[in-house]
DNA sequence: ACCTGAACACCGTTCAAGT
DNA sequence: ACCTGAACACCGTTCAAGT
């Protein structure tokens, strides 16, 4: 059976939704599609690509979410919203993304998008200057990486029974609670209410 | 020439900082220090715990830097800034150090001096109720975690010339300007300006 | 274009045995 | 208590050769 490029992708995606990041591995994946390890090389260069190739993909539901109407900060909060979904919707989904994301290579677009929402006018009017359009996106790309890869790595460790755990608040509930924040502080940037520290 | 655990863990973080993430293996670390690989599990019983006492090691520096006098942000904006110079520290520091916390094992030191600090009253007089205490913490470090990560990836990768990299502003003005967003969303919280959205 | 088969240079970890 | 030596069960990647 012949494979194409996309074939190996998608595939690379069940395995790391069945297996975990950990078991993904060129011969696994290899082995899953038939083929000896070395076929892998025809259609990708590296492990590395392949593993940003797979991020991507992971990202596509959350990009394709359409933006809702509405007020500014509720478009930027939809969008991180959608992004985590995205990253929860498979396993290990956040370390994949975030590693491919600090590499610079691809899983941009989430970041892309909110540049644009946050380039957007804002509830009173005014709109973020461009360079805080970026560092506010990647701020808020990160916090999202940072949260989902902590509730998927307590959600997988605590079915192995490998961790010191305390007990958290509802991952929905602090995800919320923590975004609510860092939006908090764009909209004091954007109607000019913030300290001048 | 016999070793201790804090000699395995010392000579670890050397490694670390010399060859980077991908080359502390067990058996260069071994090798490193005169002795067989399978002597290592005499001192540490995996490589995940060797990671996290690596981990725990990093951020001694930034746990033991006083907090400041003055007011609550300020004090806030200190500790970040202690935690990602000790990141900075130390080649992948910051990688190290976001793995190791997101798997619950050691690495939260900073974290729990951040809870204090958020704790305690704020300019307004008043202060944080706790679980917002825990999570604005959270918030925090995994905003540090992302934004060093990211910060030494492209350190890392502009000298290997492996990236498809685009102009960065400069990653303490940057870093500076990302954190007052969140501490500003903080603020906001703290002096019930916050939003309900 | 897509794949096989074999090899190279590695990993982390275990375990009996030594001192 | 601390370490050796050898082995086990793996990795990612390369490369000549096949169709």
């Amino acid at each position: 059976m012949r494979h194409s490029r996309d074939d190996v992708v998608a595939r690379a995606v069940e395995v790391l939704d069945t297996w975990g990041l950990g078991d993904l591995t060129m011969r696994r994946l290899a082995g899953e599609l038939g083929v000896q390890p070395s076929a892998l090389y025809h259609h990708v260069p590296d492990k590395q690509t392949l593993l940003a190739l797979v991020a991507d993909r992971i990202l596509v539901r959350a990009v394709r979410r359409p933006d809702p109407d509405g007020p500014w900060d509720e478009r930027v909060v939809a969008r991180c919203l959608a992004l985590r979904d995205a990253l929860l919707a498979v396993r290990d989904g956040a370390e994949v993304v975030a590693t491919a994301y600090a590499f610079g290579l691809g899983a941009r677009a989430a970041h892309d998008q909110l540049v644009e929402v946050l380039r957007s006018p804002a509830p009173a009017g005014a709109a973020l200057p461009d360079d805080l359009a970026v560092t506010g996106a990647r701020t808020l790309v990160h916090y999202v990486h940072g949260h989902v890869v902590d509730e998927q790595t307590h959600r997988q460790a605590g079915s192995v029974g490998a961790i010191r755990d305390e007990p958290r608040t509802a991952p929905d509930a602090d995800f919320a609670a923590g975004l609510s924040i860092v939006v908090d502080g764009l909209r004091a940037r954007v109607s000019g209410r913030a300290a001048v520290s």
